[in-house]
DNA sequence: GCATCTCTCGTACGCTGTACTGAAACTAGT
DNA sequence: ACTAGTTTCAGTACAGCGTACGAGAGATGC
């Protein structure tokens, strides 16, 4: 390929035997073959411990050896009930998934979605960790697959092409990230300043006192002054129906157009 | 710390020093004394490299002795130039908000906001590291706040509270975010296929043929089979017609307001 | 008892970021 | 020209990471 051609790096894009191995663990959980020696845990156990830890720690905090810790056990002995991290994390990830209280399958459309935004709102809040998954895409799991299922299934009777019901959904999926990866930015330094005795806020406005051009960004000024950076009261709902009424517009100009 | 309140991880909260010690460089760049020996390098070469490497291989791959590697230095080298790989990171994301196209400041308030959109998209697809780094929020550099200036002055004259303005861009920002990882992912994985000899396409479709239970996701079979899920036509454009669309609505209903 | 199977885990390798240390190279003052 | 001061360069080292390997422990089936 040529270098000038940015590429993603292969490491997230599973060679061939891989990305089977990767998913068979989460499609095809192995049964108890009753003969050899006990196993001390569950697979259970060890995804739970890694959530535990990625839940008070974040990700960056979450390494075999502190699991293996946890569960007062070597750090290789994981590797029995998990081939590597990587499938730990898509394991934690289905089981977070599956955690969303999805909307019933007969529920009106906007009511649906919104509750299918919410789902995901608050499970992003719950287990922030997440967000900092740097994968392209979240992994294939049953939990995952049902999840957009779910979101898919309550436009796909709107009369709104398929290919827009894709969108649609893709769009309020990066709205629910994009929202609760600020709201949780703003709790983590909400909590700093508790932690550290407000050094970390006097850092911050000498940052803005000592480098900060007003005159560089006049819009941010006034805006900063108008109180519209407050937000305090999470604008999820009122950006919510916003997008809802986009859909809306939406499935109108579909229906006018058949 | 109470293990049942989930914390985000302390690694992306910097603590009080940190704090300014990391934005320093960038709002205070430091100019050559003159005296003492001469640097080989400058800090342009080492953001250049680290770019370099994070456009070809990915973010995993930029480390700070690949870096050193590829400018022909010792690995601590670096360290004169930049305080650490944290700090480079900043840069790195600074130099590539610089490149963006920004929309005049006199445009009209559409244009402008699908300008901006546009401009960020095509940085994410030169670029397509800044979506790897999993921090809670864009460093507070200098490119990126004019960025963020740029987007907020498109809304803030067209009557909506100052409050939806910046809702609004953070909308916008999720979006274009959103969209560019999963176009990223599908050139990604295009390209693992030219290279594996399609064996990742195999291995993807057995996949599908011996885990995907169509009874258990009627809706993305339907939606599969109607191609909805052929995205080789970007929706960019369509879908950010209907984010542009809400938006007006949201500017008509202020002005209604008042 | 013995073969067979599975789980357990110490050791080790290569990778990471970076603290420390001292050598090298350059300028300024005399 | 020489010294003192300042800055850059980079080797070594350490703690931490994911995980390959292989020896041992414990259970079952014969």
């Amino acid at each position: 390929m040529s270098s000038t051609t940015p590429q993603p790096p292969a490491d997230d894009v599973p060679r061939p035997p891989e990305v089977v191995r990767r998913l068979a663990l989460l499609w095809d959980p192995p049964r108890p073959s009753g003969r050899g020696r006990r196993a001390r845990l569950t697979l259970e156990d060890v995804v739970g411990a890694g959530t535990a830890i990625a839940d008070t720690d974040g990700l960056d905090a979450l390494s075999m050896r502190k699991v293996a810790a946890r569960l007062g056990v070597g750090a290789m002995s994981l590797y029995t009930y998990v081939p590597g991290r990587t499938e730990l994390l898509d394991l934690m990830i289905d089981r977070a998934f599956a955690e969303l209280e999805l909307p019933p399958a007969d529920a009106p459309w906007r009511d649906g979605l919104a509750a299918y935004a919410r789902a995901h709102w608050e499970l992003f809040q719950r287990h922030p960790w997440i967000l900092q998954t740097n994968m392209w895409r979240l992994p294939l799991t049953p939990a995952v697959l049902d999840a957009q299922e779910c979101g898919l299934r309550t436009l796909v009777d709107t009369g709104l092409p398929e290919r827009q019901v894709v969108e649609i959904v893709g769009l309020v999926d990066a709205f629910v990230r994009g929202l609760a990866r600020s709201t949780v930015a703003e709790a983590a330094e909400k909590d700093a300043s508790g932690q550290s005795n407000d050094e970390y806020w006097t850092s911050m406005s000498s940052f803005w006192a000592d480098w900060f051009d007003p005159g560089r960004y006049p819009t941010m000024l006034r805006i900063w002054e108008a109180g519209g950076f407050d937000a305090e009261a999470t604008p999820f709902d009122a950006s919510m129906e916003r997008l809802l009424d986009s859909v809306q517009m939406a499935i109108d100009r579909a229906r006018d157009a058949r």
